[in-house]
RNA sequence: GGGGUCUUAGCUCAGCUGGGAGAGCAUCUGCCUUACAAGCAGAGGGUCACAGGUUCGAGCCCUGUAGGCCCCACCA
């Protein structure tokens, strides 16, 4: 029974029950098969508080092409999906929902509070799973991992204890940047600098006299942001070579308010151009401070709580918040004669990039990760080239972190997430790291154990995603053999956070990378350039789009038109596009259908028309050239040559030029080689096109043909000698040219399309004259021509005929009647000039001695070949404006 | 302060290793031609930011300038 296409077409539907069929038949599962070479992606795991945007549409279906395409192509793909605890994400949400119910965290109680996380994962942690099908993920769900689930927690603990074993994660009291509004640590990668307006505050302090006591005359001036922070200086600096300075050396200050004694210190990082040269050292609060504090012995003394208001170093001002405690303790100094002025000054600050909360440096002990030596592999990897990075400008900023790199605050004052192994004896006070709990202290034997009350940090756990979801530490098969993974494809804005942190963590477990490739894209924003946010409400929901467009059109819009690493903006003008160019495939698809015989087309060996060769040698090329630029990662490219050969090339010349052999049934053998050839290049453009647009291709596959029962497991297809026509390639296009030049002239002539024109082509050469005896039939069919004569000169050719001049021929269209002589002689004028420009640059190249000598030869042959074109197509024009005059 | 990136048709963007400027949308003209008006046929529109340089040849490579965007950075 001879299938058909609904009417019109409409996604709705279509793509559910098409996904439905794929996950029934197990598609999308990949098992160990050494007679097969894996093709490996892991998924950047979306959060479980996440609902599907644009990023991850985007992150999504870049990797779901890559994935069907091998996977066509008879890899063993494997898109390992999963997702992310995003311990603090989490946490916040789970608080707000709290919140919301009256109940604060702290009085839920830690496994009460987690009780509540895992109900929300439970909750929540498939939505976004659901979400990632609607796109047309051909994951493989069998493997769904969470980076907290049995296997993800024995691979944290194993780094975690061999790391410590050998000394690179150590615990110690460092500066490090403390959310007062989440309440814990964060990592240097997780602050974010704003520019903020701010004031100056320059202040002075009394110098100390030889009584020990504030001078009355002697003051040294400076500039703070933070005038709070003095309830914490230790010191002042001024730079060693600092001349105006230098009868300071060995002198002290008087810290008022708090009313102690401090020293000058000399220190190098004091920038002597910059204010009056002398800077407060707060070592408690300041990361250089600290480090200034570090060189000179200075105390470190923290005056503020974890919530950002001042402890009880900041005698009277305790309790008060910082930004309080700022505007009294100006106060106070203007009352005491040493605030000299106020100075409005931008600067950057540091926030939380989750709450945007301005951090606060904090001396505190915490968990850190020692990158020195850690980072070199992955350095050297990227430099040798054994990781790729797409594009290669990326490097640039992977060498300008890896550079740089300091110690990786990994402990966080958090609950959701992974417990930190660290014990510590409650009577000795030893500490115990361990994948275990221990049961009997090594110092001193007893058994009162409590272990550490934070957790990683979430990235602790993702930078261990492409072998801890393949079975690590286990060296399962699936490890053995799917890893190292093939592409990493993530947005480039994590970076430090995400892609660093693998393929470190890769050489260091596995000792191999993590992958071969990273492929990067960018941000997708509105319409305006602006990035797409909550708070902007600018939003545009992927799930909307794919409701009223379709996944296909959708995923197609993402595609097109967008390089690696590049930015690109959001327009519903732009789906639309989409959406039709799927509507195109679809109508063609369904005249298609509608021609064939009841029983399909079942022809062995066609007699190809030249004009059913020209498309196959066309498709050929496609194949070749669309194989090459996805190789290369050029999706973009790829997909826009699918749709310039589907929509130019097969439906708007092949299907136009066959539809006469089509209708008329005399010739049966014509009728089948231009069936046959409709359908074996439909379907070869289809499979091209599947990676892209996954739903629409497999809807018209599994209604075209029986042969084979899913798009998705076809074979991709190859460039083939077998399938090249170059003499039919360039006897069509010339067909093509003389047709478009037919149609070009008829509407500047105002000819109306109803009225059908003669035709005559002149020419002289055999092979021009045989291929418009074949291809005579399209001047009917697509140039509105009643009669076509093809002759060797102008015989019975009306002098006031219309003509068009091609390479090797000239057509002639008698319309007595209406021909309006000058019009066509301007019209002859402009193609004169035309063809004067092209020959005066050709001339100009080929009369180079230059270029002669140093082109290579083909460029120089191609040259030539034009110069005797336009040469020749010059002498017909001239000719037919003399015969005009 | 360092680095990256962009500046190409009215708008948004492609243009892969240097060899006669492209797409989508928008505009104009003519068509309901039995797959498709979500369509067909045709047209207009660009000193490829500016100034130098390399080259037989530059949108593409190099240098500088201007403007936009982004990332990194401890200038108190």
């Amino acid at each position: 029974m001879k299938k058909e296409l609904a009417k019109t077409y409409d996604p709705k539907g279509m793509e559910d029950r098409i996904y439905q069929n794929w996950l029934d038949k197990k598609y999308f599962h990949a098992e160990v098969d050494h007679s097969k070479t894996p093709f490996t992606i892991v998924i950047p795991p979306p959060n479980i508080t996440g609902q599907l945007h644009m990023g991850h549409a985007l992150d999504n279906t870049m990797q779901d092409i890559l994935i069907r395409y091998k996977r066509m192509q008879g890899y063993n793909a494997l898109w390992q999906p999963g997702t992310d605890h995003a311990s603090i994400a989490t946490e916040v949400k789970i608080i707000e929902t709290l919140k919301k119910q009256g109940i604060d965290k702290n009085d839920l109680g830690r496994e009460k509070f987690l009780e509540r996380a895992w109900d929300w994962k439970k909750e929540y942690g498939g939505r976004i799973i659901s979400q990632l099908k609607k796109m047309g993920s051909s994951c493989d769900w069998d493997r769904e991992r969470f980076t907290m689930d049995e296997g993800c927690n024995k691979a944290v603990t194993e780094v975690f204890v061999k790391m410590h074993e050998k000394g690179w994660i150590y615990k110690g009291s460092r500066i490090i940047n403390w959310c007062p509004v989440c309440n814990t640590s964060i990592s240097d990668a997780e602050v974010e600098y704003e520019e903020q307006a701010g004031h100056f505050w320059h202040i002075k302090y009394p110098l100390v006299d030889e009584n020990g006591q504030p001078s009355k005359t002697e003051f040294l001036e400076f500039a703070t942001t933070r005038p709070e922070t003095m309830l914490g200086d230790t010191a002042v600096a001024v730079n060693p070579k600092d001349e105006r300075y230098t009868y300071l050396h060995g002198r002290s200050l008087w810290l008022p308010i708090v009313n102690k004694v401090i020293p000058v210190v000399e220190d190098d990082y004091v920038d002597m151009e910059f204010g009056t040269g002398v800077v407060k050292i707060t070592p408690g609060h300041d990361p250089n401070d600290f480090e200034v504090g570090k060189r000179h012995n200075l105390p470190v003394i923290n005056v503020l709580n974890d919530d950002a208001t001042i402890n009880e170093n900041g005698g009277k001002y305790a309790g008060l918040d910082r930004y309080e405690a700022r505007e009294k303790i100006v106060e106070e100094l203007k009352s005491l004669g040493l605030l000299v002025k106020i100075e409005d000054y931008s600067h950057n600050v540091g926030t939380h990039d989750r709450c945007h909360t301005t951090i606060e440096p904090m001396v505190k002990q915490q968990w850190f990760v020692k990158m020195d030596e850690l980072i070199k592999p992955a350095v050297e990897a990227v430099k040798s080239g054994e990781i790729e990075l797409i594009p290669k400008r990326m490097e640039k900023t992977y060498f300008n972190w890896t550079d740089n790199i300091r110690d990786w605050c990994i402990s966080r004052q958090l609950w959701w997430g992974h417990r930190i192994p660290a014990y510590y004896c409650q009577d000795c006070q030893e500490t115990v790291v361990a994948a275990e709990a221990p049961t009997v202290c090594p110092k001193c034997g007893k058994n009162h154990f409590e272990q550490d009350p934070d957790t990683l940090d979430t990235w602790f756990s993702s930078a261990l995603w492409p072998f801890e979801t393949l079975g690590w530490p286990e060296m399962t098969e699936d490890l053995k053999y799917f890893y190292p993974t093939d592409v990493l494809v993530t947005g480039y804005d994590i970076i430090f956070f995400w892609v660093i942190r693998m393929i470190f963590s890769g050489y260091e477990q596995m000792k191999e990378k993590p992958f071969k490739t990273v492929l990067f894209h960018g941000l997708v924003r509105d319409d305006q350039g602006r990035k797409m946010s909550k708070s902007l409400g600018n939003g545009i929901d992927p799930l909307e789009i794919i409701d009223k467009y379709g996944a296909d059109a959708l995923r197609l819009t993402l595609i097109t038109g967008n390089a690696p690493g590049n930015d690109m903006r959001f327009y519903m003008s732009r789906v639309e596009a989409s959406r039709n160019f799927a509507n195109k495939i679809w109508n063609a698809s369904r005249f298609i259908m509608m021609n064939m015989p009841e029983e399909g087309v079942k022809v062995n060996s066609p007699k190809l028309e030249p004009v059913d060769k020209w498309i196959i040698s066309k498709l050929n090329t496609l194949v070749k050239d669309v194989t090459d630029n996805m190789d290369s990662f050029e999706l973009g490219i790829a997909v826009q040559k699918v749709y310039d050969f589907i929509w130019d090339e097969f439906c708007d010349w092949y299907i136009e030029m066959v539809k006469p052999r089509l209708y008329n049934s005399e010739d049966a053998d014509s009728k089948d080689a231009a069936l046959w050839t409709l359908k074996t290049v439909l379907i070869d453009a289809l499979k091209l096109l599947h990676p892209y647009m996954p739903f629409i291709t497999e809807e018209i596959f599994d209604t075209l043909q029986d042969e084979e029962e899913s798009i998705m497991i076809s074979k991709w297809p190859e460039y083939t000698d077998a399938r090249a026509f170059a003499k039919e390639e360039k006897e069509i296009e010339i067909i093509k040219e003389a047709v478009r030049g037919i149609r070009n002239v008829r509407t500047e002539m105002n000819v109306a399309p109803s009225r059908k024109a003669q035709v005559f082509v002149v020419s002289d050469k055999e092979d021009i004259i045989r291929a418009f005896n074949e291809g005579s039939i399209f001047f009917k069919s697509l140039a509105g021509a009643s009669e076509i004569s093809i002759q060797k000169d102008k015989t019975g050719i009306a002098d006031d005929a219309v003509s068009v001049v091609i390479a090797d021929a000239t057509l002639y269209m008698p319309f007595a009647e209406l021909v309006d002589i000058s019009a066509e002689l301007e019209r002859l004028k402009k193609e004169e000039k035309r063809l004067e420009g092209e020959l005066a640059r050709v001339n100009g190249m080929l009369s180079n001695e230059k270029f002669v000598s140093k082109a290579p030869q083909a460029k120089i042959d191609e040259e030539k070949a034009k110069l005797e074109k336009y040469t020749q197509m010059m002498a017909q024009v001239k000719e037919r404006i003399a015969s005009l005059s």
